[in-house]
DNA sequence: GGCACGCTGGGCCGCACGCCCCATGGCTGT
DNA sequence: ACAGCCATGGGGCGTGCGGCCCAGCGTGCC
């Protein structure tokens, strides 16, 4: 018997996945709505599969993975997203995740990879093998990264802007220039371009377009 | 007993919705991944009622609905979306929308709003003055800026871009520069930013930043 | 045949943007 | 007290970008 822990904001998601893995014979014992959320209800009903939604809100689920992998090693998660971005599988995987999946899965892949996940206490060799073939490439290259800058490095992590840069950040994603900016938040432009210039540093973007795009991507931002 | 159609690139959630609706006794006689997909199921089968989300390849659900509506006035159309954005609603409403809801609501409420909007062959009068009453400021707004501009405007309509420039577009949301996209193309750099312009004045954008999110929020170019 | 439109380019210009340096004040942790 | 980070600014510099002209060529449509 799988005790399973589902964390999607999409209420519809949560409700669709519940009953489909319930009707394959799983149980369903908590539902989260934001990663903050997902990991109380870990520490809570001590589950042994979690399927965790990347873009929430308060704490997305790359960084619950991190966490809830670093506090409980032993409980399989599933991690599952929009886009079907290979940085952010990689990313995935280094934070623990036993699984992947996008929301153009049908419900039998779900049901079918949170069986072979929850059976063996480590990875089913197939989804393994068709993971590491699928993105082997770009694991390794973020490793490669991660061993250059000490950690794993925050490629598309949780924020690691600061409060004042994602504000700025955020502004640029509703369409505000650097002018409109510093008028916004009664600063200079020149701040405006050095909290800039920090925020391209952070999330290796070379313009605002890529630090916009890179930041909607993780749900720094949101798309308004 | 309702025949639906529903619509949404997601098959998790078309899946999903699919098994709540005919759990509860309708009849869903076709899915649809894009909004061309959806005109030609619509076509074929003559549904009784359409659920349809905003944010689809191709053809965007708003631009779907649009065209549904002024080819078939009678049918019903419930609009789906990620994000509730108010300005989104008040263009679903005009496209001819019945009812409107967004990926957080519960299975429930999604089920109840196609019973009502299913059954009276015009909206029934609950949800009429619900969304009214939650969205009518918007409306009127978004009435007065279709007086002063001819028609209903392209605030998020589908693609009013070629081939070409969409194709443009995409390689911009992919992170490349406007060099890079005239390598990759095969075309002066000159020609990438004349299309570019072109882009602009059709998305009412002023530079790539804009332009690139306008173009995620209304699907015609795709986050990876 | 003619006309519209899309794709391909060119030139020119002004400015916003990104990339370096730098300094100051405030707050926090040890 | 001191180091470290953050937010706030400055100066300068090069170039990418957007705006506004222009043109030829091909395709499709009436």
């Amino acid at each position: 018997m799988s005790r399973i822990v589902i964390a999607d904001d999409h209420q519809l998601l949560r409700q669709a996945l519940r009953r489909a893995l319930e009707d394959a014979g799983m149980d369903v014992v908590a539902e989260a709505a934001d990663g903050a959320e997902a990991i109380e209800q870990v520490a809570a009903t001590a589950p042994d599969l979690l399927i965790v939604d990347v873009t929430m809100p308060v704490l997305d689920g790359i960084e619950a993975t991190r966490r809830i992998h670093a506090r409980w090693p032993n409980l399989a998660v599933i991690v599952l997203t929009m886009h079907a971005e290979d940085a952010l599988k990689a990313e995935a995987l280094q934070a623990g995740a036993r699984g992947f999946l996008t929301k153009v899965s049908s419900m039998q892949e779900v049901v079918a990879l949170v069986r072979s996940v929850a059976q063996g206490d480590t990875m089913s060799a197939s989804v393994a093998a068709e993971i590491a073939k699928e993105f082997a490439p770009m694991v390794t290259a973020a490793a490669r990264a991660g061993t250059s800058m000490g950690t794993t490095q925050n490629l598309t992590g949780a924020s690691p802007l600061t409060a004042r840069e994602e504000e700025i950040l955020q502004l640029i994603a509703d369409g505000r220039s650097t002018t409109d900016v510093a008028r916004e938040l009664y600063i200079s432009q020149k701040t405006v371009k050095n909290h800039l210039a920090s925020i391209y540093a952070k999330l290796d973007a070379r313009d605002r377009t890529q630090a916009v795009l890179s930041a909607v991507r993780s749900g720094i931002v949101q798309l308004r």
